[in-house]
DNA sequence: GATGATTTGTACGTATGTATA
DNA sequence: ATATACATACGTACAAATCAT
């Protein structure tokens, strides 16, 4: 066991945060940088679903003792990222093929809300920023290059969110996001769906940018339900 | 200082639960229990909104440590029943105007997608349940019980979130439900809104068990409408 | 604005409950 | 089924940051 009696906080730099982004404040508390930490390796798949969190293994790793570390995993455990019961070890949520597939309806029924208040409330600029999303994944889309894609997609789609106007919402469907984006990861596979995704987007923004609401919604409604279509592997419990 | 910090009752004995419900699994740690009191204390009212929660204070009320005192607040900051900032106190959340109207815009939109998939998945037992705690609803209302027509009213919306056969949009719901419960409070004042409520419930029911999904949907957030319509009394931040 | 008081953040030890042989 | 090993739950001590004066 470790004689090493330093008592002071670890070796790890302080974040050499890019300082400016006023949207992540950067993590002020060990627990706090250990949670954002751990949600982005789940969501990233790097922690995959039903791998248990030993409290003392995490707490070695991130070179702190494991109180930060229980209440990151309590965190998670509260937004749903992970499963924690009871005087028995966390693991990452990995949820019944049925709850993913009910996660999938609700992401696709929150997002088409989002996208119809998005047609009532978006301003100008606003709009002229979703077109800029939407038209700088047009040659990514082409290239077929299928991790740009999704991280620019997000932007996309982050863009509604905002247009919407109901930061309350936005959170929920952030979130929900995050949760299914694990189970998610093989949707654009090929470039065939890329294409097809962008062409959705397309009349998404048209909808939109019109101020036809209902229409928004079930156009996004059927994209979501596309990318709803293409998941498959995932092992129900 | 005051040795007597008993402003709320102790904690109560832990093992006196009505150990027959399944669906409450009983605190098995003292994190729990906390986290399970003060968030029936926020959404009963019992801690209004901007009250601050002293670690060391609620420690000496529930007679532990500020160990499960910090994992339980820090629970209900990820639910967003209370406002957590790094080396401050924390404080029961206390969202600004424009946040409550967009959480009521949100659990009315969520309500209206529950009765929507309701009258399409409800089978006949549950059809028979929902109807059940409706009528009981009715002389609650008569007699102008506001009190307990709450209670009610509550398994009415959950019976319906049960026959919409999604956990997880169920789960968003309840939870919208309980952050927007501190600030619904007033709303139930007069028998009119009582008799005026049951009223709507009626036609949503029989939406529902028609399974006329476009029509559940309208109906329920004409219902969600009027409650929202009815908050009034909480000063802007 | 500086300094003391108060409160939160973290480390660590021990008790208790769970899982496994 | 009993016992052993091990991980979590909680209490306590101290460090660091915030606040109040």
């Amino acid at each position: 066991m470790a004689k090493n009696g330093v008592t002071m906080r670890p070796p790890a730099a302080p974040p050499a945060e890019t300082a400016g982004e006023p949207g992540v404040p950067a993590p002020r508390t060990h627990a706090e940088r250990l949670r954002l930490q751990l949600a982005d390796d789940i969501v990233s798949g790097e922690l995959a679903p039903g791998v248990v969190l030993d409290e003392m293994e995490l707490a070695r790793r991130f070179q702190v003792s494991r109180t930060p570390v229980r209440e990151a995993i309590r965190q998670l455990g509260a937004s749903g990222l992970v499963d924690v019961r009871p005087h028995r070890s966390a693991v990452v949520a990995r949820p019944s093929r049925g709850q993913v597939l009910g996660m999938f309806e609700a992401l696709r029924e929150l997002e088409a809300l989002c996208a119809g208040f998005a047609a009532e409330r978006m301003t100008k600029p606003e709009q002229a920023e979703l077109l800029r999303v939407h038209r700088s994944l047009k040659p990514v889309a082409k290239a077929g290059d299928s991790q740009r894609y999704h991280e620019i997609n997000e932007q996309f789609h982050a863009a509604i969110w905002v247009g919407a106007h109901n930061v309350y919402l936005a959170k929920l469907t952030t979130e929900t996001r995050a949760r299914i984006t694990p189970f998610s990861r093989a949707q654009f596979r090929n470039m065939g769906r890329l294409a097809k995704s962008h062409a959705e987007h397309e009349a998404v923004v048209a909808a939109i940018c019109k101020g036809q609401s209902a229409e928004a919604v079930a156009l996004m409604k059927a994209h979501i339900g596309y990318v709803h279509d293409a998941y498959v592997g995932y092992r129900p419990e």
